[in-house]
RNA sequence: AGGCGGAUAGCUCAGUCGGUAGAGCGCAGCUCUUACACAGCUGUUGUCGCGGGUUCGAUCCCCGCUCCGCCUACCA
């Protein structure tokens, strides 16, 4: 082996990036060594909307996650001091479920370990489970600031939620009241509006007759999809313009199934179009039906228990589950010759939106926050502009959901979450919310004090994650700093259950807005643009195309994706693109590892190069600094990763690399040879800090590979961006070259002359400025295979440019009638384009009207267009005398 | 029922402050040219959903319509 390496082996970088390793790598030292803030930057802040306790990585989170790393970085590379709050959601319901769940395999109710036990255990499984999905959120990338970690039930937090809770009820902003509220008879718990969603479902409408009680020749038919409730029935209701009952108000009616008599009112209510134009009323188990009550002293009858069953007052249908009660209900209807009707019917049903079952209006008593006052703020704040949304429609919706705003309940009858800070005194009755556990009634001194047995909404907690995770209601020097925070990042699902609730909560607890931006994502669906569900079976996991493709790959994939306001789908093949894209970009710097001489540095002065190639290429790297600024400013990461996408393939990969190759093989004399290098490691550098917010992994390991000093290894903002110091007019020459390379090689392709033989020619420009041909040459001959002809009159065809032309010899080569057919096509693709242009200046209107500017610029187009259709039509004429020629 | 969003190349989607429509994938042909075959080169495809209107000019603005998606809402 002695003396004998293989120079492949030898220097430059391996061939592949192996993301595996490098991936692990950076892991352990980021979490060795996190980011450090930089001293006098500008404070930049965000909360990470938490995850639930009992999830699992899964799409949304990837996306969530990605689009708010990229923010993070990238105003870190600003120069900013970044916090970002990592942390977990108590979830209650779900994480209830789950132990729930699992102590039932044990063959234990929960409900006999009593409440201390159970809660204790629900603690024991979230020490047993960790902290799960935030080591899955390290595995992205994601660079939180891991010290501030924060659960919504730890002892702070709580704290903080008792305070809230306590200062409400002292406002007159919180209350306890019974009203009807949305029950889950499976969770066994009240619901919130937002908690309950909306099913289409195939139901039947009935119609039932109700006879009446002094006249039983005379009835009243009435439409119902819930026969079932006729038994809790306490008045018929018809609108009181409607002359078809005017007789019957005040009347008294049977109620079939009963022996009861019920009174016949009229309500506003009722809608005279629908159905028989007679609403039966039951207060107890419907909201509508509940109001109607309360303005005729109808009073209450419930027919159901918690758990959807029929109770002891509903007659016949006692014993009986809800929908078991319905078919019983049309029986019995029937057989007593009270049903006259029976028709297929849709409705929209509303489900709890944990676990789908059919909610239930209930009569309970419950704690509401008052919400209207709330509401009036919180609208402000995005009306008057403190607040905005990216994108900006979301505005109405979010007003749509404010303006009609229903007072929140707040309490839940589960026990894993906030216990309600509430004691009733068995002696006097007195009502206490205190912060502090009480030993004794506030009231009369007594000690029969009892708890409130319920917990807060978890979106209660949740409300105050933007504060509280910074150490509200102290006054920290976090809350300082960085309250309020800069962005928020979250999908429009939970629009209504966190964001609108974090506004009001903010601005009544804090008197400022929690946030100033609102970036709002989409879902990521599947490749058919199905919603990711379980049991639809489609569900993608994204540890498995980490793994698969690299996580730079992944978040790449998603970056690109994330159109604001639109759904992505996500398909393999999507990932498997931005793999190839990572695989490029590492090959390129292979390249640069293989060619740039060691010892060699960046540029000191970009705005003094002289190469042709090289000012192109800091030309285009100047605008895409440009671009890429706007568009990340204005929270468009997809843009900025298009714009990085296409300069690193179809500009820095394709052209300036295979031009530098060019330089490279001048004499070894030649400045232009350092020069290049040095401009390869200047661009690259630049790049891999422009890629890095997208792609962490890749652009720093490349950046730690070069020794760069860029902002990828953690070194200070560059002083001077390019935009702005390279003349606009540095890009013409390399731009002639690639149009006259592209003339050749379409030639080439049309002609079928294999790639790699080489083809005489002679360049002609026909233009003064076009520029020196001996400075062209090189790159011609290199990138387009020609070798020059010493002939000046060579004869051959023409591949004609802007501003000249190249004659090739071709002579007894290729076939040239195909040649014919493309410059023919070409002609007339550029014949039509004029005439169309022309036509145009020749309208009157359009020259009088249209902006000059336009005017000129199409004049200008015409006599370009000209100049390019005389150069094909002279080419045309090359190859037909050719033709001519030929046997 | 009301509100919102979408309809652009075979597929997935950009885009145009109104002035000759783009990318990726796919497809076809040619290339193992010493960064990359996870690659290179060349080519291919569009009444920019339908009907009106405004305008010198509309894929883009306005009105109406059709289809698709979503959100809100107990017409029982």
């Amino acid at each position: 082996m002695d003396g004998v390496t293989d120079p492949e082996e030898a220097s430059g970088l391996p061939k592949r990036f192996d993301w595996e390793r490098v991936e692990a790598e950076a892991l352990l030292r980021w979490s060795q060594s996190p980011p450090a803030a930089p001293s006098g930057g500008e404070p930049f802040s965000m909360v990470v909307p938490p995850p639930n306790i009992t999830g699992r990585l899964h799409m949304g989170h990837a996306l969530n996650l990605t689009i708010q790393d990229v923010a993070a970085r990238y105003q870190r590379q600003k120069g900013c001091d970044v916090l970002w709050i990592p942390g977990v959601d108590h979830a209650g319901i779900a994480a209830q479920n789950v132990v729930e769940k699992q102590l039932r395999t044990e063959g234990v109710d929960f409900k006999s370990l009593g409440r201390e036990a159970f809660v204790e255990r629900v603690w024991r499984w979230k020490e047993s489970i960790g902290s799960g999905i935030l080591e899955q959120i390290r595995r992205l990338g994601a660079s939180l600031s891991w010290d501030h970690e924060r659960f919504t039930m730890d002892p702070g937090f709580s704290r903080a939620v008792r305070e809230v809770f306590v200062r409400l009820y002292e406002d007159g902003a919180l209350y306890r009241a019974e009203r009807m509220i949305h029950w889950c008879p499976r969770c066994l718990t009240a619901l919130s509006d937002v908690e309950v969603t909306h099913l289409d479902r195939d139901g039947e409408l009935f119609t039932v007759r109700y006879v009446d009680a002094e006249r039983p020749e005379e009835s009243l038919s009435v439409a119902t999809t819930r026969p079932e409730t006729v038994v809790a029935d306490l008045a018929l209701a018809v609108h009181p313009d409607d002359a078809r009952f005017k007789g019957w108000v005040g009347r008294r009616v049977r109620v079939p199934m009963t022996d009861r008599t019920i009174p016949v009112v009229a309500d506003a209510a009722v809608d005279p179009e629908f159905g028989t134009g007679v609403l039966k009323i039951t207060p107890s188990h419907s909201m509508v039906d509940f109001e109607i009550g309360q303005r005729h002293a109808l009073g209450n009858l419930s027919v159901i228990d918690e758990q959807g069953v029929m109770n002891a007052m509903a007659g016949p249908l006692s014993g009986l589950p809800r929908d078991k009660a319905r078919i019983r209900a049309a029986e019995v209807l029937e057989s007593a010759e009270a049903l006259v009707g029976r028709e297929p019917h849709k409705n929209a049903i509303g489900v709890c939106y944990r676990c789908q079952t059919e909610v239930e209006p209930r009569l309970s008593l419950q704690w509401f926050v008052r919400m209207g006052p709330l509401a009036v703020r919180a609208r402000e704040a995005v009306s008057s502009g403190k607040i905005r949304f990216f994108p900006e429609g979301w505005q109405k919706t979010y007003y749509e959901w404010i303006d009609n705003i229903r007072d929140w309940c707040v309490s839940r009858q589960i026990w894993w979450g906030h216990r309600i800070p509430a004691w009733t005194c068995q002696d006097c009755h007195h009502l206490a919310v205190l912060r502090e556990d009480p030993s004794v009634c506030p009231s009369c001194g007594g000690t029969n004090l009892v708890r409130d047995p319920d917990v807060l909404d978890t979106w209660f907690s949740s409300a105050l994650w933007p504060f509280a995770t910074m150490g509200w209601p102290d006054d920290t020097p976090d809350l300082r700093r960085f309250y309020p925070t800069s962005l928020l990042v979250t999908g429009f699902d939970i629009l209504f259950f966190w964001v609108a609730r974090m506004i009001m909560m903010g601005l009544y607890l804090t008197e400022q807005v929690p946030f100033r931006d609102v970036y709002i994502h989409a879902l990521v669906r599947d490749e058919f643009g199905q919603k990711m569900t379980k049991s639809r079976g489609n569900v993608v996991d994204p540890l498995e195309l980490m793994e698969r493709f690299g996580t730079d790959a992944f978040r790449l994939s998603l970056a690109l994706l994330a159109t604001p306001g639109r759904d992505i789908r996500l398909s393999v093949e999507r990932v498997e693109a931005a793999r190839n894209f990572v695989s490029k970009l590492w090959s390129a710097f292979r390249y640069i590892s293989l060619v740039v001489p060691p010892g060699t540095v960046p540029l000191a002065d970009p705005a003094a190069c002289q190469g042709i190639a090289n000012r192109w290429i800091l030309f285009e790297l100047g605008r895409l600094e440009a671009d890429y600024a706007k568009a990340m400013e204005s929270y468009r990461y997809d843009e900025g990763a298009l714009l990085v996408y296409r300069f690193t393939w179809s500009l820095f990969c394709d052209w300036y690399l295979e031009a530098t190759k060019v330089d490279f093989e001048r004499d070894p004399a030649d400045p232009l040879r350092e020069e290049t290098a040095r401009t390869l490691l200047t661009v690259g550098s630049v790049l891999l800090d422009l890629a890095h917010p997208l792609m962490p992994f890749v652009t720093e390991e490349l950046s730690r590979l070069f020794g760069f000093a860029n902002r990828c290894t953690g070194h200070a903002p560059q002083k001077a961006p390019l935009a702005g110091r390279i003349p606009s007019e540095w890009g013409e020459s390399f731009e002639r070259i690639r149009a006259i390379i592209g003339s050749v090689r379409q030639t080439r392709s049309v002609m079928k002359i294999p790639p790699t033989q080489e083809i005489p020619a002679v360049l002609v420009l026909s233009s003064r400025d076009a520029g020196d041909p001996e400075a062209l040459w090189p790159f011609l001959a290199r990138l387009g295979r020609l070798s020059r002809s010493g002939e000046p009159s060579l004869g051959g065809i023409r591949a004609p440019f802007r501003d000249g032309y190249l004659v090739l010899g071709l002579e007894g080569l290729v076939d040239f009638s195909r040649e014919v057919d493309r410059l023919e096509k070409e002609i007339e693709k550029t014949a039509g384009k004029i005439a169309e242009i022309s036509g145009r200046l020749g309208r009157e209107d359009f020259v009088r009207k249209a902006p000059p500017e336009v005017v000129e610029k199409d004049r200008a187009q015409v006599v370009t267009l000209e100049e390019d259709r005389k150069g094909l039509e002279v080419a045309l004429q090359q190859v037909r005398t050719f033709l001519g020629g030929q046997p």
